[in-house]
DNA sequence: ACTTATGCTGTAATCGTTTACGATTATCTA
DNA sequence: TAGATAATCGTAAACGATTACAGCATAAGT
C-alpha cells in the first residue's frame, strides 16, 4: 500500500506537509501544495482512514440501530439518514437488533469501539438509556420510541394524537366495536394504545379488545384470527404498524371476511402496497423522510456542539383515508 | 478511555501479556491470566478496534453494496447477510448506490479505506470490475448481477430459465399478447428479457412490447400507461422486479383494468404484499435468504483462502402461481 | 554439572496518520 | 537595519493495539 510516506518522498517534503495539504488546515505554499497534489495523483494515494481515526479519535461514520430493516418504516428512515449523512461526507452503519437487548448492547459497543461519531437509535423498552453509559461517550438521537431520559435528543411522532385521530376516523365513519393490535416492545405501542382508548372514551365506548403482540406479520395474523373466533366480534381493527396490518389483512382474506363491510381495517405506516390492495388501506402515515433527516441533522448539531441542550422534536402523522374504512 | 496500558498496570504485567491473554494465542501462566482477566473486568476494558485494525491491517466488517435498500429484494438479502455475518462475529456496512457508478466507487473506496474484510456487491452495468483494481485489494462476491470477469465469486439466479418459466406459465394459461418490463441498469434485466423472448419464440409468438426502464415504481407506472394507450394492447404484462410490478399494478388499478380478465400480471420477486392484493400476484420468487447466506459464506471462504479458485453459484427461482395470471 | 529445551514475560518496533513544537526563512515595522 | 511577526515546513511524539525478538527462569537431557 502506498502510504503518506511514499507521497512525502515523491514530493520531496515531510509527511507533515502532505498531511497538512490533504487536511488543508494549515498554510502551505502554493507551489509545494501543487507538488504534493501531483504526487498524490501520481501514486493514486488515499489516506488510511483507520490510522486517521486512531489518531484523531473520531471517525466520519454514524450508526443507525433499529430492530429490523425489513420493516418498511425503518427502511425508509434508513434511506433518509443515509442520504442526509452522505451529503455531510458521513457513512452509515446499519444494525439490526431484532428487538433483542443483547444485540442492542453489542452493536452499541461496536459502534463505540469503532469511534462512531454518533448514533441514531430506536431502542426497545428494556433498554434503559439511563442505566447505560453510552450517552456520555457518543452523541445520541433517539427516534420513534421515547425514553425516559430528558437528556437525549429525540425525534418522535405524536403517537397519542395520531392514534386518537385514526380511531376517531373509524368512529366517525360509523364503526363502534373497535379492536386494537399494538406492538409490545416499545413505548410506541403503549402510546398509540392510549390514543385509541382516549378516543373511545370520548365517544363513551369501550374497546372490544386491545392486544399487545410482538410486531411481526405472524402475530398480526394470529391475533386477528383470535379476534374473529372470539365472543365479541369487532367491526373494525386498528393496527399499530404495517407488519401487524399485513398480518391482519392476511387473516381477513383467509377467513373471507369482507373489508370494510364486515370489518374495517386501519393502521399505522404508509407502505408500497397500502394503496395496491383492494380495498386500499386507510393509514396514519408517518413522515419517514422527515424523521430520518431531522434525526440526522440533530445528530450533526450535537456532534458539533456537544453541550447544546437536548431537543425533542415531535412530528405529526398524516391520515390517508382509503377504502378499508369507508363509511358504513 | 481505559486502554491496554491501564489494564497492564492494574494487573502488574506488560501490555504484551494483556494482549496475549485477550487474543489468547500464546502460553500464559494460569495465575497471570486470571489477574489480567480480573483487571479487564474491573476496569470494564474493551480493546480499541481501530488500533487493532490498524495494526492487523484488517477488520471484522464486510460491506454490502446495493442500489437501494428500499427494494424488498435487497432488504431481504441484507438481512440474511447480516445474520450470517453476525454468527461469524462480523458486522455489516450497508451502502446504497442509487444505481450511480460514482457512488459505487465512493463506497468501494470507503470500504477499502476502512480495511473491510470483503464486499458483497450488486454492481450496475456501467461498473466494470475488470477496469477496477478493487479485486486485487479486497475479496469480492458479486450477487444478483453478473459481471464479465470470471475471476470473481458470484451468486446469481438462473435468470433466463426463471424468465422463461414465468413466460411459459403465462402462455400455458392462454395469454398470447405479452409485454415485458425490464430493468435497464443491470445484466439481470437483459437476461430476463432473453428468457422472455426465448419462450415466446418457442411458442412462435412475438412480444407486443419489451421496455427497458429504470427499476422504480414510477417507471413501471408510466410504462404500463403507455402500453395501455399503445396501438397493440397486450393481454399480459411480465415485470422484472417488484418495483416495476407495483407500478404496473398501480396503473392498472387507476385505469380500472381488471386483472386477470383484461390483463394478466406476473413479475419477479416475492414481497409482503404480493399475496395481499386482489388478485394476488403470480411471481417468480428468488431465494433471497439463500442468496444472502451463500454470498456471505463464499466471502468468508475467500477471506480465509484468498487463492481459492472462483466459484459461480447459480440458484433457481420458484414460481408462485396466484390469481393475477389465472387461466383464461 | 553443563548444555539444551521450554515456558513465560517484557521491551520495543510497528501499523499510517495528525499535530505540538521548533526551526528556518521571508515580510513588516519603526 | 535591527527586531518583531508571520509564513512555511520538518522532527518526533502521540493514538492503542499486536508481535518479533530477547531474556530469564525452570525443567530436562546427557
Amino acid at each position: 500500500m502506498t502510504s503518506i510516506k511514499d507521497v512525502a518522498k515523491a514530493a520531496g517534503v515531510s509527511t507533515a506537509t502532505v498531511s497538512r495539504v490533504l487536511a488543508n488546515n494549515a498554510p502551505i505554499k502554493t507551489e509545494t501544495r501543487k507538488r504534493v497534489l501531483e504526487a498524490v495523483a501520481q501514486l493514486n494515494y488515499r489516506p488510511n482512514l483507520i490510522a486517521r481515526s486512531l489518531r484523531a479519535q473520531k471517525s466520519a461514520k454514524i450508526g443507525l440501530v433499529v430492530s429490523d430493516i425489513r420493516n418498511p418504516f425503518f427502511t425508509a428512515i434508513g434511506r433518509a439518514v443515509e442520504d442526509a449523512s452522505y451529503e455531510q461526507g458521513y457513512s452509515v452503519l446499519m444494525c439490526n437488533t431484532d428487538e433483542n437487548p443483547e444485540k442492542e448492547e453489542l452493536y452499541l459497543n461496536l459502534l463505540h469501539d469503532e469511534n462512531a461519531a454518533g448514533v441514531i437509535f430506536s431502542p426497545t423498552q428494556q433498554f434503559s438509556l439511563a442505566s447505560s453509559t453510552y450517552k456520555t461517550k457518543m452523541p445520541f438521537v433517539i427516534i420513534d420510541r421515547a425514553v425516559e431520559s430528558k437528556e437525549t435528543d429525540m425525534v418522535l411522532l405524536d403517537n397519542i394524537s395520531a392514534a386518537y385521530d385514526l380511531t376517531v376516523h373509524l368512529l366517525e365513519n360509523g364503526y363502534r366495536k373497535l379492536a386494537g393490535l399494538f406492538g409490545d416492545v416499545s413505548t410506541t405501542g403503549q402510546e398509540r394504545s392510549r390514543g385509541f382508548h382516549k378516543a373511545l372514551k370520548d365517544y363513551q365506548l369501550n374497546p372490544v379488545a386491545a392486544y399487545f403482540v410482538s410486531p411481526r406479520i405472524q402475530q398480526g395474523y394470529d391475533a386477528t384470527l383470535s379476534l374473529l373466533n372470539g365472543p365479541d366480534h369487532p367491526d373494525a381493527i386498528l393496527t399499530s404498524n404495517s407488519l401487524l396490518t399485513a398480518g391482519a389483512l392476511q387473516a381477513l382474506r383467509d377467513k373471507k371476511v369482507s373489508i370494510p363491510n364486515e370489518m374495517a381495517l386501519a393502521g399505522f405506516d404508509e407502505t408500497t402496497w397500502g394503496e395496491l390492495v383492494d380495498p386500499p388501506i386507510t393509514v396514519m402515515a408517518q413522515p419517514t423522510e422527515e424523521i430520518g433527516r431531522t434525526a440526522t441533522e440533530l445528530l450533526f448539531q450535537r456532534i458539533r456542539e456537544p453541550s447544546r441542550s437536548p431537543k425533542t422534536i415531535i412530528l405529526n402523522g398524516t391520515l390517508m383515508v382509503r377504502g378499508s374504512s369507508a363509511k358504513r
